[in-house]
DNA sequence: ATATACCCGACGTTTTTTGTCAAGATTTTA
DNA sequence: TAAAATCTTGACAAAAAACGTCGGGTATAT
């Protein structure tokens, strides 16, 4: 299993991009002002996340990214999955210098244990919404501006 | 969260450790030739699990290692944290160069969102007892050899 | 046209993981 | 006591992964 900066980074694009995208495409440098990331970085992630068919583009003056759908329908695990590959990677599955890669005594009780564990995180990250968390995100800042 | 072939190395010594363990101390040399695994870096591995108390070690000719406690109250959990030290840590708490490292304008809703991931895994994986991977393995390998 | 902004592959650096080595300490056994 | 087996430990080397940067390209609004 893997969760690094990138799906960390990921989510916060997306979300920026859940959270503004209403008034227009988000363009990366507003991400970068807003979250503090490396904008060539964030390029890269953005892409995969637009192959994914998670966003969406607008190219040019005035362009940036949108949601490509509710955000409702998006969860914290697609978006990992789609920049990080397959958010757990099988141990099992691995290639050792050795070459038998399964082969050792305990035949492989541990892949069981791996693909349980793989099936909570995945039930979890999945049952976590974009809207979700910018529900929760708008409550926390909560500016002074009432309720319009 | 990072479980590498450290963790997958570390479960299987234990578990043979805890397989053959009751005929005496059990030596690398062993496990090696069982797992086939390399030597020298489950040596380190078996070091830190030592030094977590789970296994002991005995020296010289007929020396090896065993089990500090019964099976039953290992749990996978143990043993991943042992080598891989916390089995999830925090993105959040991460340096980054850019220093400011959770001030994005998400606030930290992300926070939480690990912090119940890395909950579920923990509760998962301290629910595996070494007995119970040892009973399933003992299921499938089942040599003709008959009971006692 | 020009400025803005996405597109995308290639590259370089750093960190982590994986693996190896060598010298030492302890214990059994002959 | 000498030899052999076996653990102990730190240092080092190699490989892989993650992180970040760059430069040239394409599309679009003004």
């Amino acid at each position: 299993m893997r969760i690094t900066t990138q799906g960390d980074y990921a989510l916060k694009c997306i979300l920026r991009i859940a959270a503004d995208g209403p008034r227009g495409p988000v363009a990366i440098s507003r991400i970068v002002e807003k979250e503090g990331l490396p904008l060539d970085y964030l390029e890269q992630l953005l892409l995969k996340l637009r192959r994914r068919r998670l966003i969406k583009s607008v190219r040019g003056v005035k362009g940036g990214y949108l949601l490509n759908a509710p955000a409702a329908s998006i969860s914290v695990a697609q978006v990992l999955e789609a920049v990080e590959g397959d958010v757990f990677e099988l141990i099992c599955g691995r290639k050792r210098k050795s070459g038998k890669s399964c082969k050792g005594s305990q035949g492989c009780v541990l892949k069981d244990v791996w693909k349980n564990l793989k099936k909570k995180i995945e039930t979890y990250l999945d049952s976590v919404g974009l809207d979700e968390l910018l529900k929760r995100s708008r409550c926390i800042h909560e500016k002074g501006r009432g309720p319009r």
